[in-house]
RNA sequence: GGGCGAUUAGCUCAGCUGGUUAGAGCGCGUCGCUGAUAACGACGAGGUCAGUGGUUCGAGUCCACUAUCGCCCA
């Protein structure tokens, strides 16, 4: 027998579902026709942000892709084109470290010598080692991007297209050489990028803590009255490090212009408290931190900007930078960076190692005293007083050459003790950086470097930030909007080996500089043949050319592969401005900017950065009054950002709060929950459990909780529908018109519209929390546990009846049902698409395609459903929500009065809280009759006097009004007669309320009626509402009863006996006393409950038979099939 | 050390612009109901809404500080 739709299976296997479900996608070519359908709405644009594939992914790349394929397949049934380019990141650290490990390399001098060609080679053959794994988690999780086409970063084509945008910021003065403050291991001779520095820090790292003293020039002093200008005492600015090797670099100290700094008499050291005074100056608030109590005196105060501008002698000499004019170093500057937390207020800079910005903005020159490797440059030594000769000789080396750096601090410090420049020594606790390889510490040392000079257009990065739709909300004026009012300019190059080179050729003697923006550039430089040069080191560092007679080459830098990232809606393309086909311009003019992205909150200073920059940069119109060129993207779109929203993900951690890390084993292998619970489950979670930016705690057992709570239950209500539909073989299309099927029915739909505008608002503003809660309240509390619970008898033996044509057909009630519930599912499973897709694929097909061939051949091939506003009635609703209310408390009044729910009961009383709900009530009042299992329902009037009430103020309405005096309101309304009140509401006339100083005029809306309960009654009663059930039960009502169990128990036999729902029996029920009677009296409606032919006292040979006892009487039946 | 965010029941989370008795699901206990259900219903145990102070007639909600956790930066 051919039927209605597949049979449903009860016991679902959600993962062999789902891999069908793909199956079927790739035979349909659905994803590729889904892009292909017309796009009413035009383009909508996702960039894919490219993960890096050596390594295997984990259950935290799941979340994103899970978020980043919602967002495409929803705007896809609403109509627009959502190309989605996958895109693979394969440059930088990361890889390197892989390989270098791989080889035991401990620093970077060892790749050098492995050679360059080999190294890379080898980060090129792992960056896709895990390819695999990623694209089988991706098609298993059902994410929909194209990964026969994607943009690879390592590219010629990608790696050229950032030559183009390097160039053209160079042209336009954006791209500049300048010194930079880095973290360099000197143990390697490697700089460390930010991320390694973090790897390596450790806490509680002991540290020389020194108070050297700073000779100062007394006449500079007296001039501006700090000291008499005949005192001849040694006056030194007192200043505090950890680091003396940097003692020899110093050519400045810094001060706080607006604290005040005092000048101390006190010993020459710390801890003596005899001898000759000296003179000190350092912040005043400092002072007694400083000194030992008792032995020093404050001789006057002034401010810091007093001392600006004053000169001191230095303690050592180094080597000066280049250029570096020593005439304007050794002199005391202002600046707001000085803390006050600690040290003495006075802060020794070092331009060189760590204070480069404070150094530059004072004109303070750079001083060496390390070299690279960490060796003490031989021309450290103490300064010597002016006019002493070296004793060692000028050219000879100095006492620290070639010593460690850390091993000269003791004797620097010992060697200035000597000397009496030291005040104090001893050693701190801090923080600290190590090379997290070999664990030798780190220095901070100014290098040469290139920067994208992004202050420059600083403005615009705020003001582009401003129109970007952060979610969540705050990230826009919080972490990124923070991150862009104290922006730098962003450091480009890299002394690395796999990545993107920096396309800057320079003179030998590095007088002239060039940058090249396309392989056509360099063609035409070299004159050569480059169409197939590898853009990689070294290949194009071997790449030289002769320009005005002098030889160009390459600079030995790559690029910061935040800047590849971020070049990705140009690069995706091979965009390289004018000398692109109309092809490319074409596809990037539809493609810019982004309407979507997303990513995790590690990203804001990463990738959600690199791209606003870029894009910032490009479509920058250019400043005339400061003379900034327009970006070359300006004459294709305003000033913007790269993207227009973006969900800012949380991150994942283990079920116990903790980092999934590899290390600590709590990893969790994303197969295990998609084999287990499938894809749907998995990402039905991941968009419920939390909004998206928290960080969530991942556990395979919530994600079975979503697969039982929700999956499975839509499952049932779906299995229910078909496997009734193929009994009755519904024509759903012939059912009445919504607004003439039953209320139950219009209040189902109602609701499922008003589903369907919460859950497209919901993800119209990026919330796939709300949108998920209010599917799957919807599905479970209102289709399951309301609706199809209450309608069930609706959709079984419904009473068929012979058409005039002799075909069956349903009465229009059972077809109203199926009608009703057929919408309910197909629009749900819509609704679900983009979120749980397979699931509401295996819906869809079922249930339309098996009535209508002619309908798209996926789920997401629809057209997003459109609220009904007019099926909306928000008074049906309103009322329905009051019955289930009343419901509830019906059940809680059986409980409560011991009289079981078979039992049928002869009346019940209800209130409601208002004129409008009781009409509505009362139109719905058979529902509650037959879930209390209640022959009456008699409604008391709002303000009947049956009941009395409690008399509450109505809180937001009085509070403004009556402020202070609500205390003293509540207690006169408690002291008043409910009953009285309550007519007086009724009548609609204002209730006057005598307080001790005044009298208030109350409306009836600003008061609260709660019922109390009537006496005598079964009663329960909440907030205005109240259920009180008489629980006199006649013989006649205690015979149906009886009925009830005996059908009950048939039922059961039934079900004991193998029997199909629908099969018909033949009964016999053998019965004593009462029961017999009762039996006998209902009759006919156990028969047709129990689907019996025939119902006798007869003993049924060889059929099902069972003996109990009802309520103290004994009972036999026996069935057959009929 | 700085910035941003979080902290509500054993667990996962709601709680809108301050307003009446702080809720849901899971888990636990008792009882009930059951021919879609891997279910459902009632009742119960479980909360000083992280802490302290403030504003207010009224604070889970607003403000300040503190603690803890996470992320980013140093």
């Amino acid at each position: 027998m051919s039927r209605m739709f597949d049979e449903v299976n009860a016991n679902v296997d959600f993962p062999a579902l789902e891999r069908r479900v793909i199956q079927l996608w790739q035979e349909r070519d659905v994803f590729r026709r889904s892009i292909d359908r017309p796009a009413p709405r035009g383009d909508w644009v996702f960039y894919e942000g490219p993960p890096t594939a050596n390594g295997k992914p984990g259950i935290h790349h799941v979340i994103a892709r899970a978020f980043k394929d919602l967002f495409p397949r929803f705007k896809t049934m609403q109509g627009y084109r959502v190309g989605r380019k996958g895109g693979w990141d394969t440059h930088g650290l990361p890889v390197e470290i892989a390989i270098e490990k791989r080889l035991g390399f401990t620093n970077k001098g060892q790749i050098d010598e492995y050679g360059i060609a080999e190294f890379n080679a080898l980060c090129r053959a792992d960056v896709f080692s895990n390819i695999q794994d990623w694209n089988a988690m991706t098609e298993r999780i059902g994410f929909w991007i194209d990964l026969a086409d994607p943009y690879v970063t390592y590219t010629n084509d990608y790696i050229e297209s950032c030559w183009w945008i390097m160039k053209d910021l160079f042209d336009r003065g954006l791209l500049v050489e300048d010194y930079k403050t880095t973290w360099h291991s000197p143990s390697s001779n490697t700089t460390l990028a930010s991320h390694e520095v973090s790897l390596g820090y450790q806490e509680d790292v002991e540290d020389p803590s020194i108070y050297p003293k700073f000779p100062a020039v007394r006449g500079d002093l007296a001039e501006r009255g700090v000291i008499d200008a005949g005192e001849t005492r040694p006056v030194s600015f007192l200043a505090w490090t950890t680091t003396p090797w940097t003692l020899a670099a110093n050519s400045g100290l810094a001060v706080r212009a607006d604290a005040a700094y005092a000048l101390v008499a006190a010993p020459a050291r710390r801890r003596e408290s005899a001898g000759e005074r000296e003179l000190y100056l350092l912040a005043n608030e400092l002072v007694a931190r400083v000194f030992e109590p008792g032995t020093y005196e404050v001789l006057t105060t002034v401010p810091g900007a007093t001392l600006a501008g004053t000169t001191y002698r230095p303690l050592l000499v180094g080597r000066p930078g280049d250029g570096a004019d020593l005439a304007s170093a050794y002199r005391v500057v202002a600046d707001d960076f000085v803390s006050l937390t600690d040290g003495t207020g006075i802060v020794h800079v070092a331009p060189a190692y760590g204070d480069l910005e404070v150094g530059r903005s004072h004109g303070l020159p750079a001083v060496f005293s390390v070299d690279l490797t960490g060796k003490v440059l031989p021309e450290v030594r103490l300064a010597q007083p002016a006019g002493a000769a070296d004793p060692a000789g000028a050219a000879a080396n100095g006492p620290y050459a070639g010593a460690w750096f850390k091993d000269a601090d003791s004797a620097i410090t010992a060697d200035l003790d000597a000397a009496g420049r030291m005040f104090d020594s001893g050693t701190v606790r801090h923080a600290y950086p190590f090379n997290w390889r070999d664990g030798k510490p780190l220095m901070n040392v100014a290098k040469r470097s290139w920067y994208i000079r992004t202050t420059a257009v600083k403005e615009l990065l705020l003001a582009n930030n401003d129109r970007i739709g952060w979610h969540p909300d705050h990230v826009r004026t919080g972490r990124f909007g923070k991150w862009l009012e104290n922006n730098i300019d962003w450091a480009l190059s890299r002394e690395r080996y796999w990545g993107a080179p920096l396309p800057i050729w320079e003179t030998e003697d590095g007088g002239k500089k060039l940058c090249v923006g396309s392989v056509a550039e360099l063609e035409r430089l070299t004159g050569r043949d480059l169409k197939d040069l590898d853009l990689h080191r070294p290949y194009v560092d071997e790449i030289t050319f002769e320009l005005n007679g002098e030889t160009y080459r390459r600079v030995p830098y790559t690029v910061d592969v935040w800047f590849e990232s971020g070049a990705m809606p140009y690069a995706q393309w091979h965009y390289l401005g004018d000398a692109s086909g109309l092809e490319v311009k074409e596809r990037l003019a539809a493609n810019f900017p982004a309407d979507y992205i997303c990513e995790a909150v590690d990203q804001t200073r990463g990738w959600f950065y690199s791209l606003h920059a870029l894009a910032t940069l490009m479509t920058d119109p250019g400043d005339a009054a400061s003379g900034r060129r327009p970006g070359p993207l300006a004459h294709l779109s305003r000033p913007t950002s790269a993207f227009r929203n973006v969900n800012v993900l949380g991150h994942i951690v283990d079920e116990n709060g903790e980092k999934m890390s590899k290390s600590k084993g709590n990893t969790v292998d994303p197969w295990s929950v998609l084999d287990a619970q499938g894809a749907d489950a998995l990402r039905w979670y991941l968009y419920s459990a939390s909004p998206p930016e928290a960080t969530k705690r991942f556990s395979a057992s919530l994600v079975d909780e979503t697969l039982r709570d929700f999956l499975l239950t839509l499952w049932n209500v779906y299995g229910f529908f078909v496997l009734y539909a193929n009994l009755e073989e519904p024509d759903v299309a012939s059912a009445p018109p919504h607004a003439e099927r039953p209320l139950v029915d219009r209040w189902l739909v109602s609701r499922l519209n008003a589903v369907v505008a919460g859950v497209t608002a919901a993800l119209e503003g990026f919330d796939p929390p709300t949108a998920s809660r209010l599917g799957r309240d919807f599905v479970v509390d209102e289709v399951s546990n309301w609706y199809v619970r209450r309608n069930r008898r609706r959709f079984w033996r419904s009473g068929q009846v012979q058409g005039e044509s002799g075909a069956r057909v349903l009465d229009p009630d059972s077809l109203s049902a199926y009608a009703t519930l057929h919408e309910v599912l197909v629009t749900v499973a819509k609704l679900m698409a983009p979120m749980a897709p397979f699931t509401s694929e295996a819906l869809y097909q079922n249930l339309v395609l098996s009535l209508d061939p002619a309908a798209p051949d996926s789920v997401h091939l629809t057209d997003w459903p459109k609220a009904d506003t007019a099926a909306i009635d928000e008074d049906l609703m309103r009322d329905m929500r009051a019955l289930m209310r009343l419901v509830e408390l019906g059940r809680a009044a059986r409980a409560a009065s011991g009289v079981k729910l078979r039992q049928p009961l002869p009346e019940v009383l209800v209130r409601v809280r208002s004129e409008e709900e009781l009409a509505g009530v009362r139109s719905l009042s058979d529902q509650l009759l037959d879930e209390l299992n209640v022959k009456a329902v008699r409604f008391l009037a709002v303000t009947d006097g049956f009941v009395d009430y409690a008399l509450k103020p109505n809180l937001p309405r009085l509070g403004k009004r009556v402020g202070k005096l609500i205390p003293q309101l509540r207690a006169a309304l408690e002291g008043m007669d409910g009953r009285a009140v309550a007519a007086n509401v009724r009548a609609g006339v204002p209730t006057t309320v005598t307080l001790a100083d005044t009298t208030l005029e109350l409306e009836p809306e600003d008061l609260l009626l709660d019922a109390r309960s009537p006496e005598g009654y079964a009663a329960q009663e909440e907030r205005g509402y109240l259920v009180a059930l008489d629980t006199r039960v006649s013989d006649a009502l205690r015979r149906e009863g009886l009925v009830r169990d005996v059908v009950r128990l048939v039922q059961n036999g039934r079900k004991a006996a193998g029997l199909d729902v629908s099969d018909r029996i033949v009964l016999s029920v053998r019965a004593e006393g009462e029961l017999a009677e009762a039996v006998r009296e209902h009759g006919a409606a156990l028969a047709r409950e129990v689907l019996a032919v025939s119902l006798d006292d007869a003993p049924t040979p060889g059929s099902f038979q069972e003996s109990h006892e009802v309520d103290g009487a004994a009972l036999t039946f026996a069935i057959r099939k009929a």
